[in-house]
DNA sequence: GCGACAG
DNA sequence: ATCTTGTCGC
């Protein structure tokens, strides 16, 4: 049994307007966030579609453009492709990221989900757990659908971390303080290490390996590639 | 108060 | 994120 509930792709009726709204949202929601593993299928193993999600902008003409791509989870084959074009909402705010990007993602995802695709996990360009109030963009989007996902950013944001070993694989804590909030790590041998976290209904192991399945030919996670490339051509489309 | 800060 | 050419390298 990987998802006891269908997927929710409906933006919650109290999405706010205002930086303290936001900031208030997450502080109620951060408690539904699960850490438990056991509902993903094993990154090489059994069938499954991970679907990788990513927005891009045009801030002049306030145009938001979302993709949502389902890799079948063995071969990374694309078998699906969706997109959703929006007005920009929100704007960029360090912590509050999930605001500027969800709204585009969920019709995304509600666009893909329409051609028959349902994710068996997620893969989001930014963080999760690791988040000033243990609720970045994978985990906000996670407990909105309820999907389990997965964080993986490009840059570390405001923590810390030791430099992990040189070879694909290795791996560091990712700190806030003393505590592990997700980690750094290497996915292509002496490139910079990617940083991954929790999103939700997953483990960091989980998330880890996955990145790592993921991240086969390039640093980044195949989901995180296609669906950059496509929001981009959708926003190019749009405008 | 100042700087840093996922995308 | 986005603004932007050529360029070095596999």
């Amino acid at each position: 049994m990987t998802s006891a509930i269908d997927p929710r792709y409906e933006l919650p009726r109290d999405w706010p307007t205002t930086e303290a709204e936001a900031t208030a949202v997450q502080e109620r929601l951060r408690g539904s966030v699960r850490a438990e593993g056991g509902a993903v299928p094993a990154p090489g193993g059994g069938a499954g579609a991970v679907v990788g999600v990513d927005v891009a902008y045009d801030d002049e003409r306030g145009v938001v453009a979302a993709a949502a791509v389902a890799l079948d989870a063995r071969t990374l084959a694309v078998v699906g492709e969706a997109t959703a074009v929006g007005r920009v909402t929100f704007p960029y705010v360090p912590g509050l990221l999930a605001f500027r990007e969800i709204p585009a993602v969920l019709d995304a995802l509600g666009a893909l989900d329409r051609r028959g695709h349902r994710p068996d996990v997620v893969v989001c360009d930014g963080y999760g757990l690791a988040h000033p109030r243990r609720f970045g963009l994978a985990s906000h989007l996670g407990v909105l659908t309820g999907l389990p996902t997965i964080g993986v950013a490009k840059n570390p944001f405001t923590f810390r971390h030791a430099p992990p070993g040189p070879r694909r694989g290795d791996w560091a804590p990712l700190l806030d303080g003393d505590e592990e909030v997700g980690r750094a790590l290497r996915t292509r041998d002496g490139v910079k290490p990617v940083f991954v976290s929790v999103g939700h209904r997953v483990t960091l192991d989980e998330a880890c390996a996955y990145t790592l399945h993921l991240a086969r030919d390039y640093r980044q996670p195949e989901t995180t590639r296609r669906a950059d490339a496509l929001c981009r051509r959708a926003l190019a489309d749009a405008v």
